[in-house]
DNA sequence: AGGTAAGCGAGACGGTACGTCGCGTCTTCAC
DNA sequence: GTGAAGACGCGACGTACCGTCTCGCTTACCT
């Protein structure tokens, strides 16, 4: 913790500091000034970092934003396992609703979506990096539903969250556990009639 | 039609071929290099057209967007009325698909929406010009359904549409027919099970 | 004077209203704002005018200016003839110098001045409607003094007046009465010695 | 001298490759298009340069033409030192006319001056940095004339050189030797009569 | 008395240059 | 050999004026 104990940068290695004020800043900057504030300067300006060590360690800001995402996601977006399926479905759309929209990472993760609409390498980085393994914790919670596993799980899990996506980045309606419930229930019980659906919410 | 009928721009008025020519080289420009090829320059060259005469008509370049964008939404996707609402729906949800993954307003909506995450009065301006309209064409279809009116129409559009747009922007993966028809078949025949979803797939 | 009496322009010819606004517009702006200030656009604003009423007679901004001083310089700048020759030349030199840097037509001549030494046309152009004539008025009082015209009559005023200029254009130094008075002095007896000159300073 | 040696900028000091580019960029444009061809884009397109590298540096155009003035007033216009002070001052006089006239670091000058008219910022600067220490040059020269130092040397130096800067200036008539020489008789001979100055023109 | 043509205001237009911001690269020196 | 500092070439930004143009109004004068 003491000033002795922080790397500078040598030939030992980079500095963590400054990688972690980099990282600090920029999800600073984000949350202050949205996407466009996040630059490199400012960035480089705000974590007391050189421009130049910035570049050696990233190509660009949006890969800065990508690290700074970390493992967020498989950290508050594993589903939980109770033993119950249809509370651990739940909780987990809740979650999910709430990561979205109103957490930090969630809103690092809606900014890198909305950007990756104008470059396809970000989006695919962004899916192979953290859309398909969270999707592949998504399907093992299902398959404790004992859905055998099969392109179904795909389509069943695009109607379970994609109605959350959808509201989070395209209407920017509110994503109350009302609704996340009823698209749980909808998944549970898919003989209720349409207007019980909207009963629950 | 003669060069003596061309607005030039004076005091009646703007000059209706520069205006065409901005919003049609926006188009190009997001076609040929992608959103951040978009530049008022770059529009202004290729348009033939001065600086001068886009900044004092569109506050930015998000706005010459918009204004390409122009009702495509309303032309190209009001959902048709033949009679038979199970094929109106299938037809609707598989020419949404289409709109959005391959057709050039569909792109401009893509890139639209993606800068909507930076910029919240871009989201509330799409929304209120764009998705709030589309949503009213939706619910009409489905009042023809012989669903009553309320808040189950628009949980049942989000589940209809909100997967698609979630391949969309969120995991790329393409739609086909198959999966908007499982969309459509999982909202008329709610009781059909999971597994049948995909088995039209 | 009444407002039936203004032309407003037609074919008849031009609006004299409009004519003056255009020239007291420019000379207030250069006073101002000085020479940068001075703009087509802020002319026409100010005077109540059209760019085009501007550009439909007047080639430049400079050709306004140009209009702006007049026939000052014959106004202003005839010398005296009161018979006493001494006092005449004194009295000349004395409102050449107060015309020169304290009046506003002055500060009109010491702007087309500067600008004149980046445009030779319109160096041209004062020196051939200005400045010439001025020079051809004081030949004609230098000629009272009994000195024979010819070339000694011009260096004679380059000596008694380029001084004053120098003052004016280039150290920017007052020019008192007292600093007139002794070219005046160093001309009427060219036998004073130096020292004497500054004596009456 | 080799490519290694060159500054290229970086934390101890600017370029001066850049340095001298932008001064000859400037001067050569001036030389070539006059003051209104000198522009920052024109200078940072021709000396190789980017813009921001020029403002970084300089406030205006006119600063780097002040710049490339450099210190060729010192240079050119020391008065020289033979000991026989009226060669010395018929010598200078006719120098400093060619200056004025026929260099290129006097088209620099002649260029500040006229902008001097229309900026009193610029016009104290180049009295402060230029005319005042070259006064200061002349006054020395005079000194060895055995002319008490006093403002009496002043008016005598205003009197030799503001003719010659007048007709430069404002009349634009040519500065022939025979013009200086009858100037600095004037002064080193205060008896002879008028016509006699013209006599030797 | 009506038609006509010039002068006028208004202001949109294609341009050029402005001065600024951020990019990504580079070089140097301290540690 | 990392990192802070910061100059550099570059590209785009949004603004100010330029000089040109077209339009519709007003106003004599001239059928």
């Amino acid at each position: 913790m003491d000033a002795v104990d922080v790397h500078r940068g040598n030939r030992h290695g980079r500095s963590e500091a400054a990688r972690a004020a980099v990282l600090h800043a920029a999800d600073d900057l984000l949350a202050e000034r949205g996407f466009a504030g996040v630059t490199i300067e400012g960035i480089a300006e705000r974590a007391g970092v050189s421009k130049q060590t910035i570049y050696r360690w990233w190509p660009s800001k949006v890969d800065v934003l990508f690290e700074a995402l970390g493992d967020d996601l498989a950290e508050d977006l594993t589903p939980p396992d109770t033993g119950v399926f249809a509370d651990d479905l739940r909780d987990y759309l809740r979650t999910l609703a709430l990561f979205l929209t109103h957490s930090d990472p969630g809103a690092v993760l809606r900014a890198l979506t909305g950007q990756a609409q104008h470059d396809p390498a970000l989006a695919e980085r962004l899916r192979a990096e953290h859309l398909r393994p969270q999707r592949e914790r998504e399907r093992a919670l299902l398959a404790r539903a004992g859905l055998p596993p099969g392109p179904g799980t795909d389509a069943a899990l695009d109607r379970l969250t994609g109605p959350i996506y959808y509201r989070v980045l395209v209407t920017g309606d509110p994503v109350p556990p009302s609704f996340t419930d009823a698209l749980a229930d909808a998944f549970l019980s898919p003989g209720r009639d349409h207007s019980s659906a909207s009963s629950s919410a």
